[in-house]
DNA sequence: TGAGGTGTGTTGGGCGTCGA
DNA sequence: TCGACGCCCAACACACCTCA
């Protein structure tokens, strides 16, 4: 989070004319996907190349429409091909063949086409919608072949409040349902509609400013799939453009391993490679990992060019029938290995299909987008919001903290009675490999996939969880935080830092003062002064006291310095001091003091133990003792 | 990797007070 | 009497540690 005034820093696909956009000129930035290289520098046509790029781009649009690109693109191939447009048109459309379909399969018609002209029946994304429920080219096809998380549509899942039901994961009703977008699978047509929807509130919000489908769908990731979150945070375009901006243009840039890496360099590499698997799952909501990591292979990892890609062209499943060929170590020879199918698993544990021959197609955009560009970054005389604010709203939702290999994070509360199937399953990218987890506990879960092996535990498995079972909900909530937090290495909340008795003595000394002065201005005893009340302001006053006296600093010999703590922190520790209660009448923490009894008495029968068992082992095998003692 | 223990910090419902 | 406001505090969420 940079704050006005901070120095911002570059992103990759930053370049000399500071980001502006659109990008005239030619200049590829280093985001450019690596596997432009692959394309031929020169082209045998021989037509008169226009005068200037801008030109020719533009020619290049008009020719290539609706095969939407980015400005970096075109002037890319415009470059290879000295301006030439039909010989770029020529190169891009074979560029975008062997991204877009790779291999090409064997069966049926849905061979790709040699010019790579999209001649989808597909209907518009609004169009869809009549189409997915009255049986059309791809919408009579479900693209989710059984791919809501949920594999179990019965009653008992439908949730009251409909936050939690799982059904058609492609229904029109669900489009302003976020929990229902965000969690199902294969569910393509419903995201691409749901982003047109964005792109349409944008143009209304912001006097017919738009935005593009890229941006549209991450914006959308960013916020959960909430669409109106979108439009009520920011105030103008370019605010959205600096969070793009912050949170992704550094995706585009290339993600290449080389031997000379150190591990730990490889290891960072990975990561961020896990970091745009993930994020394309959540982007696209499509089931099969193999394909989305092959795309984003061929493309050096570009995650911003095949989230262009997907909207606008669809990503067609790989066939794992086939096999792809790679180049063995050292001996320079390529050699052919089978596609392994990596499917994501539905709350039940069942794979979940890749979408089907037809339904992974785009549907023809709408018009009214705005065209990709190079970078997210907004006009620099656009400036830079002040975070402040926005962020300390979205704290709870969404998440502040950068995006981890964890697909769909949700770290939102879980709560009594609502029935929320997705949250009993956790799902990420770790070292290039889909990871999935599903939450078992002592319960018995009916129905679920028998591949699904929980620790051998003692209890035994004889009641089914309970979604209004209190106890059953924060069980849950633990496994989730914990399995979050292993899988992520980040946490939501800083840790807590204990209480120092410099801290106590502190705190104690601020509630003398105050107690002397109120005695000495009402001539009242201690007695009858106390228990104090605390107004708000003399909290805060406490507080920042404290906190300009200790953050910072390692009270006590602490392991960490101390950050600041606020006020009601510092009113719940007042009820936890023993000489605060008997001194001031603070209100005791029963709980607390309850919990207290119960460590210390947990510690007594541990040591109690521990002496026992040196006892008998002292009898035993003294030797032994005596070579551990030493 | 699941789960329990422990200490810290936050939340939201309940309650008292005050002014219209 | 009623609504608004502020304060209190029980409940619980959270991170971290540890063990099996």
């Amino acid at each position: 989070m940079s704050g006005r005034g901070t120095k911002r820093h570059r992103s990759s696909s930053d370049d000399e004319d500071n980001g502006r956009r659109p990008r005239p000129g030619g200049n590829i930035g280093p985001s450019a996907p690596a596997t432009l290289a692959a394309v031929p520098t020169n082209s045998a046509a021989a037509s008169a190349p226009p005068a200037d790029l801008a030109t020719a781009r533009t020619a290049m649009v008009q020719a290539l429409l609706p095969e939407a690109a980015p400005d970096h693109m075109l002037s890319h191939f415009l470059n290879c091909a000295t301006l030439d447009v039909t010989a770029a048109i020529a190169s891009f459309r074979a560029h975008r063949q062997t991204i877009f379909a790779p291999p090409p399969a064997t069966s049926g018609g849905d061979k790709a086409k040699g010019n790579g002209q999209r001649k989808s029946k597909s209907p518009s994304p609004t169009n869809s919608k009549k189409a997915s429920s009255s049986g059309g080219v791809d919408g009579g096809a479900k693209d989710n072949d059984g791919g809501a998380i949920d594999g179990n549509n019965s009653d008992e899942d439908k949730d009251p409040d409909g936050s939690g039901s799982e059904d058609d994961s492609d229904s029109e009703s669900d489009d302003d349902k976020p929990d229902h977008i965000r969690h199902r699978y294969n569910n393509e047509k419903q995201r691409r509609r749901v982003a047109t929807q964005l792109m349409n509130d944008v143009r209304k919000s912001f006097d017919g400013e738009t935005i593009t489908p890229t941006e549209a769908i991450l914006l959308l990731v960013y916020y959960q799939w909430d669409r109106k979150m979108v439009v009520d945070v920011n105030d103008k375009i370019y605010h959205m453009q600096w969070r793009l901006f912050h949170r992704y243009d550094r995706m585009r840039a290339p993600i290449v391993i080389n031997s000379t890496d150190t591990e730990d360099v490889k290891k960072l590499k990975v990561r961020e490679q896990d970091e745009r698997l993930a994020l394309l799952i959540e982007a696209t909501g499509r089931s099969d990992v193999h394909s989305l990591r092959h795309i984003l292979k061929t493309s050096a990892w570009d995650l911003v060019d095949a989230i262009s890609a997907w909207f606008h062209a669809g990503l067609k499943p790989l066939d794992t029938t086939q096999t792809t060929t790679t180049q063995t170590k050292g001996k320079g020879k390529a050699k052919a290995i089978a596609i392994a199918p990596v499917l994501r698993r539905n709350v039940n544990a069942d794979e979940v299909p890749a979408p089907s021959q037809t339904a992974w197609k785009a549907p023809k955009p709408e018009r009214g987008w705005g065209k990709d560009s190079q970078t997210f970054e907004p006009d620099p005389n656009d400036s830079e919001p002040d975070y402040g604010s926005d962020d300390e709203h979205l704290i709870s939702n969404p998440p502040v903290h950068a995006p981890v290999p964890v697909i769909n994070e949700d770290r939102s509360r879980l709560r009594v009675g609502q029935k929320e199937r997705h949250k009993l399953v956790l799902q990420g990218i770790s070292n290039g490999r889909y990871l999935y987890r599903r939450y078992l506990g002592p319960f018995k879960w009916p129905g679920l996939n028998k591949s699904v092996k929980g620790r051998k535990s003692t209890k035994k498995r004889n009641e089914e969880f309970d979604w209004f079972n209190k106890k059953h909900i924060g069980m849950l909530s633990r496994w989730r935080r914990q399995a979050i937090n292993r899988l992520s290495k980040q946490t939501k909340v800083a840790a807590s830092q204990p209480w120092s008795d410099e801290e106590n003595k502190f705190v104690y000394d601020l509630t003398r003062k105050e107690v002397d002065r109120l005695m000495k201005e009402t001539g009242k005893t201690q007695k009858e002064v106390v228990p104090l009340v605390v107004s708000d302001d003399l909290k805060k006053k406490w507080a920042d006291a404290l906190n300009k006296k200790f953050t910072g600093t390692k009270p006590g010999g602490a392991k960490d310095p101390r950050t600041d703590r606020t006020a009601p922190a510092l009113m719940t520790q007042r009820c936890r001091l023993e000489s605060m209660i008997q001194d001031f009448a603070c209100k005791r923490d029963k709980t607390f003091f309850a919990k207290k009894a119960k460590a210390d008495q947990n510690r007594r029968a541990a040591a109690k133990a521990a002496a026992a068992a040196g006892v008998a082992a002292d009898g035993d095998d003294e030797e032994e003792e005596e070579e551990e003692e030493e």
